[in-house]
DNA sequence: GAATAATATCTACATAATAGATATTTACGG
DNA sequence: CCGTAAATATCTATTATGTAGATATTATTC
């Protein structure tokens, strides 16, 4: 097992879909109302930011500052957004998964 | 944010759904064998120990030792089966993933 | 009975996830 | 303008998951 292999975690995989999902507003509070609205999932907002930071790291989403723009204050928002590498690795995942999925007591299954 | 929730990991999610597709063989090898089979993963061979480890603790598999009844030797085999629990879960996560899937904009990225 | 094969168990460490408290910035009402 | 409230991000600490590989156990073959 010479060469380390990376994966998304399952937190790290619902973030990025849910980012990309957002288009141009996304930013730690609606990504949170949005894990919230779809699959009824509370998280913690500096468990976002822990995840979205090294997610920055991988390569796999930046981030980048509004000015300031909040209706009625606050800090200026960090907008996120995946990269294309990103969105290969959430492709890679996707297939990964859909194969397992398949296979026959699998799909006859769940 | 009172009460916990609490996730499938995403080793843990692969894990359980190979288990599941290998039916009454799923014990350490084969299930190693099947996750390089079918997604090109290599698993050092205690990573899948001790997360079954803790799948059991949280009631979602199961495992019985068998007889010794190895061809060559080596210690009675163990195998795992997914619990009815486990296969809820398993189920819960998948429609989770699908419903983000099939976001607009994700859906036309990935 | 020594070498080898098939398997599980153990130990230690690295990375990811969670919780929630605190800090920063701006607008609104008086 | 000043205090309060609102909107947001950042920080700190802890627990849960994931990874690696060495070691132990059991049986077979020669």
């Amino acid at each position: 097992m010479a060469n380390k292999q990376t994966f998304l975690g399952e937190f790290e995989h619902i973030v990025m879909l849910t980012v990309l999902s957002l288009g141009d507003d996304a930013y730690g509070v609606t990504v949170r109302q949005q894990l919230r609205d779809i699959i009824g999932r509370e998280v913690a907002i500096g468990a976002l930011y822990a995840t979205t930071e090294r997610l920055e790291k991988k390569g796999l989403l930046t981030s980048t500052k509004s000015g300031a723009s909040a209706q009625r204050g606050g800090k200026a928002k960090r907008y996120f957004k995946v990269t294309s590498q990103g969105i290969a690795e959430l492709e890679r995942t996707k297939q990964n998964l859909e194969k397992l999925w398949g296979l026959q007591a699998v799909s006859q299954t769940i």
